[in-house]
RNA sequence: GGAGAGGUGCCUGAGUGGCCGAAAGGGCCGGUUUGCUAAACCGUUGUACGGACUUCAAUCUGUACCGAGGGUUCGAAUCCCUCCCUCUCCGCCA
């Protein structure tokens, strides 16, 4: 959520920025300045009398005391006086507050300098390619085939247990799983960051806290009974252990690593995009968070992205980093680089990564502060991103790895898999 | 799930209707003392949102906040209701 200082600080610098997203509703700043406006004369006029009603109720106190009960008859007479004007005024404070509440949720993260209007994903700009391309023979399979043949995942008795998109990990395919939590939570935790397990379904606070309600309500999975949301992702209840805290100096910058299942409804979408392991219900996948100051978050936001980026080169596969253009970035980004790797039996590149910088959208709603030098206190920066989503790590790895005699993996997954090689 | 106890500031903990944003102790920070450290002594110590002043900051001032939300009352940390959480015992259970 943007700050309403930001709004009346500079609002045709709000409006310029939210043109970059091509964000419909420009004339909501203006809406919400008004009722701004309004809600202060409200709060002035409103605290005015019950300032006064406290001082009187002092006073009757006093009179009580000193025996004096007509004198206290006459003040309580004054305060019946001013109780009506003041139960309006504070019944109006509450809807001037919703009113401008409702709207300001409403409003997107502002892009940052760097990021171009752009309208899909057809304008991302590609900002480094790492890593060589496998040649394959002209037999080679994409992923979903060699997942049979090799017996690593069954969709089908997922599907039974469950629902389409709910794979049953099986055998190598299993272990392979574990491997690559490992690997990456270790990568991880050598770089500073703290490893968390963290709650695998929230309350609506904390989805509200990063993001996801309101703006994504209908991706997550919801318990009605209990009024939870099963995650989807990690950064929801992770980024959510600082909510509400002052973060002390000497803690920053909090570096935080967890493993969790994802589950996403992502409904309605059929075809070749979704085969195999391009998209499913229900995922793993190892997320790195940080909260650093302000001054410093765009030299973290660059940190992480080289952190994703070793990490693919240690899995020696095909990659390119986009910088995402305005009309592709997520609602509570200000900067989102998103990571792909080439799947080549495939011929497609699949995200497997997105490391952004939400500035103080997500803590402000949070209230994740701390104190700078003049010890005053002010929202930290949360940043997030993948490290990494499995389901199309495997997919690619699969794809560029099959020979003919199995899947050669690469070296830094040896010692986790417990072999070279699948089959 | 049943029975009971409890949730107060950075921490411990007092406070059953007005003098309580909140005793006391500890911690923290600042100061005095000291060759240095410790001790001792003195002082300071929350957050949010308004307003005044101001370029900003500082300062002053108002309102709110004693788990959350409602209610009673001129007035609530204190009384009542609902919910959440923690602890103890019992039940169930990986």
């Amino acid at each position: 959520m943007l700050t309403i200082s930001l709004l009346r600080q500079d609002a045709a610098y709000v409006k310029e920025r939210l043109a970059v997203r091509h964000f419909a509703k420009p004339e909501w700043v203006d809406d919400i300045l008004a009722l701004d406006e309004k809600l202060r004369k409200q709060k002035l006029e409103t605290e005015t009398m019950q300032a006064e009603v406290n001082s009187l109720s002092k006073q009757i106190g006093q009179l009580m005391a000193a025996g004096d009960a007509s004198g206290a008859d006459a003040k309580k007479r004054e305060v019946a006086a001013i109780k009506e004007a003041l139960q309006n005024g504070k019944t109006s404070l509450l809807e001037l507050e919703e009113a401008i509440q409702q709207k300001i949720m409403m409003l997107p993260n502002l892009p940052h300098a760097s990021v171009k209007a752009g309208k899909s994903a057809d304008d991302n700009e590609i900002i480094n390619t790492g890593g060589v391309m496998p040649e394959l023979p002209a037999d080679a399979q994409p992923h979903w085939e060699l997942i049979k043949k090799y017996q690593l995942i069954d969709f089908e008795t997922g599907a039974k247990l469950t629902g389409s998109g709910f794979p049953l990990y099986t055998g190598q395919g299993a272990k392979l799983q574990r491997a690559l939590v490992s690997f990456f939570l270790d990568y991880n935790t050598q770089a500073g960051y703290r490893e968390y397990l963290p709650p695998l379904m929230v309350n609506d606070k904390t989805a509200y806290g990063t993001g996801q309600l309101p703006d994504k309500e209908g991706q997550m999975y919801f318990m009605p009974e209990d009024g939870l949301y099963m995650i989807p992702t990690a950064e929801v209840p992770v980024t959510n252990v600082y909510s509400n805290t002052i973060v002390d100096a000497d803690q920053l910058p909090v570096k935080m690593t967890a493993y969790s299942p994802c589950f996403r409804r992502e409904a309605g979408s059929f075809g070749s995009d979704v085969r195999g392991l391009n998209r499913v219900h229900q995922f793993d996948k190892v997320e790195i968070i940080q909260l650093t100051v302000p001054e410093k978050s765009y030299d973290t936001l660059e940190e992480m992205v080289n952190h994703v980026e070793r990490l693919l080169q240690y899995l020696e596969l095909p990659y390119r980093i986009l910088r995402l253009c305005g009309g592709d970035m997520g609602f509570t980004s200000a900067l989102t680089y998103d990571f792909e790797v080439y799947s080549a039996a495939q011929q497609k590149w699949l995200e497997v990564s997105s490391v952004s910088n939400f500035e103080t959208f997500q803590t402000n709603r949070m209230k994740i502060r701390y104190k700078d030098e003049a010890g005053k206190t002010q929202l930290l920066h949360s940043l997030n991103g993948s490290s990494l989503a499995l389901p199309r790590i495997v997919a690619a790895l699969l794809e560029n790895n099959q020979r003919a005699d199995g899947i050669y993996l690469p070296k830094a997954l040896h010692g986790y898999f417990g072999a070279p090689k699948i089959g």
